[in-house]
DNA sequence: AAGGCAACCAACCGCTCTGTC
DNA sequence: TGACAGAGCGGTTGGTTGCCT
């Protein structure tokens, strides 16, 4: 194992740097600063001590979480999974490139959707016999069709060509 | 009812790229 | 032209949720 210092706020060994879990007044504070100044001068926000949070970390909680367009709670839904891996196939693993052709998608949501759809077929190929999880239909606002049930054919896809 | 397991998700770290001086 | 700082990206980890046995 990493030896990772500190999610969930441990460590204490840069105490001025909050780690962990936002809490809602930060996600306010980062969004207010947005707003302002736009997305950009990430470092400013820690500089002028409006939070304890790390360029970086405010970076990636707005692009992941606080965009105001993301499909947060979506499932991939059948055409987007087809998308990601003919994409996949092409850029090899540029997530955010990738993501680029799916509105509403991070490149962390990629990444996270293909790394446990790989994980999924890694199994699948060991163990034929699949156990059956309809998943967590996150407030399935959204038309999620069920991808995780034919994962492996779909390697097979024809490609786009986007050259 | 409880434990195990798989899927999903959030967030961190390290490296690389890019812009500025 | 090289050094530095900030931003972006990809990999990885750990926590939570919910189904199955």
């Amino acid at each position: 194992m990493k030896p990772r210092g500190g999610r969930g706020g441990g460590g204490g060994e840069q105490p001025a740097v909050r780690k962990g879990p936002w809490t809602a007044e930060e996600d306010e504070v980062l969004v207010r600063h947005v707003r302002e100044h736009g997305p950009r001068e990430w470092s400013f926000i820690r500089s002028k001590g409006l939070l304890p949070r790390t360029g970086k970390s405010c970076r990636l909680r707005w692009v992941n979480k606080l965009r105001p367009d993301l499909k947060t709670g979506c499932k991939f839904s059948a055409e987007e999974e087809r998308v990601v891996i003919d994409l996949q196939a092409q850029f090899g693993n540029r997530w955010a490139r990738i993501a680029t052709y799916l509105p509403g998608r991070t490149d962390n949501d990629v990444k996270n959707f293909w790394s446990t759809r790989q994980k999924r077929l890694a199994r699948l190929l060991r163990a034929p016999v699949p156990r059956r999880r309809p998943g967590k239909q996150s407030s399935s606002a959204c038309s999620s069709s069920r991808a995780h049930e034919l994962p492996t054919q779909k390697l097979k896809l024809n490609r786009f060509d986007f050259d």
